[in-house]
DNA sequence: GGGCCAATCACCCGAAACAGTGATTTTTCC
DNA sequence: GGAAAAATCACTGTTTCGGGTGATTGGCCC
């Protein structure tokens, strides 16, 4: 019997949900809360197994929300819901520790393969959230100029907190060199000092 | 009817999920490769759905084996395969385009199960390896100094590749201040400069 | 009301970064 | 074998950073 608490602002989505897993035989309806406060005042006393938390609520939002029921309750999976399906936000969620993904618009089977899945302890989204997940993380890394290895090198040895002398004497070169490597840097990249440098770099997954 | 190719460097894995999956009557099993090189080769003449890889081979290994086919290939569906349940490889697969994991030691239930998931575009991994996974991001997060509001507002105004001046003038300060608060920060995150500063922060998500 | 700490401002100084310019050698590729 | 790109080194400024040191104010907690 898996246990299904819903936080959602809007009532229409609650209702919804709700009759579509009434007659569900292996799942029980907890309740519901309208705001982040509630949520956690409803776990105070009170448990369950799978929690769906939509994404965007007034107040505390959904991100956050999840950041603080994980670490409260580590054992109680989050299956996020939104209207939208945009990659930033999914992977903010499961960041914060979410389970899964699903869209509003879900199917009843959908939405009951979601809630077994998580509850077993896998992570899980959705067709169409997947792929928008996936068009995210490519985007992330396209349009970068290329890099030769030794630029490269540099970029990796600065982002580690070495100094241009120090860069030299690590890979035997002139001071000079590195300078020139590390100005090379700064003007493929199209920025204009090492921490905007060093941003991106991470960022673009380039270190 | 769905198409499976696997590429592992392990004969007896081959025929380990080769005889798992040969009774299961809507998948059709297109055949197999050692390595990355001879993985290629087949999918220059030949097609799939699915393609299970393991992670760890000789050569070319499976992250990087994994970008090339979803560059050329963005259809096929990508399964990580491994012994190691290890957060951080996982990642990796995934930043690269896989969309689901598994371990060696699946079931045939959780092998079928993620198959499926995964031809249908949802991104899928098991119970345990979802826990490792929460797990890695948890520790990637935690054993932070607490940062003032001050210090986090430099911090992303520094990131933007603003320098002190720039910042003081932006937020209504004496240059002095948002310089006391740079050397707060650098001293609370045990950072000797900007670039260390930076990459710790993105890292760590706190900008 | 006394202690704590965030937030503010101030100055000195040496080291590092950044901008600009130019040059030579080695590798790579057609 | 020759052009293009990468890698190397060099010098000169100006700006910014980073280390050290110290002071004042105002809010918060017990």
């Amino acid at each position: 019997m898996i246990r299904v608490f819903i936080v959602d602002d809007h009532p229409v989505v609650i209702e919804g949900i709700h009759s579509l897993l009434q007659n569900e035989k292996d799942i029980a309806w907890m309740g519901q809360a309208m705001n982040a406060q509630s949520c956690l005042g409803f776990f105070v006393n009170n448990t369950a197994d799978v929690v769906l938390m939509d994404i965007s609520m007034p107040g505390m939002d959904g991100v956050e929300l999840c950041a603080v029921m994980k670490e409260k309750y580590p054992g109680i999976m989050i299956l996020g819901l939104s209207t939208f399906n945009q990659g930033l936000y999914i992977k903010k969620m499961v960041e914060n520790g979410a389970s899964g993904y699903i869209l509003k618009n879900s199917s009843k089977e959908e939405l009951i393969k979601a809630i077994h899945a998580v509850h077993e302890g896998c992570i899980y989204f959705s067709g169409e959230v997947g792929m928008a997940l996936q068009e995210y993380q490519k985007s992330s890394m396209t349009e970068l100029p290329v890099l030769t290895a030794r630029e490269k090198e540099v970029l990796e040895l600065i982002a580690e907190g070495y100094t241009n002398p120090q860069i030299a004497e690590k890979i035997f070169l002139s001071p000079f060199t590195v300078d020139s490597h590390r100005k090379n840097l700064l003007a493929k990249l199209a920025v204009k000092n090492t921490a905007s440098l060093i941003r991106l770099a991470v960022e673009k997954k380039l270190i």
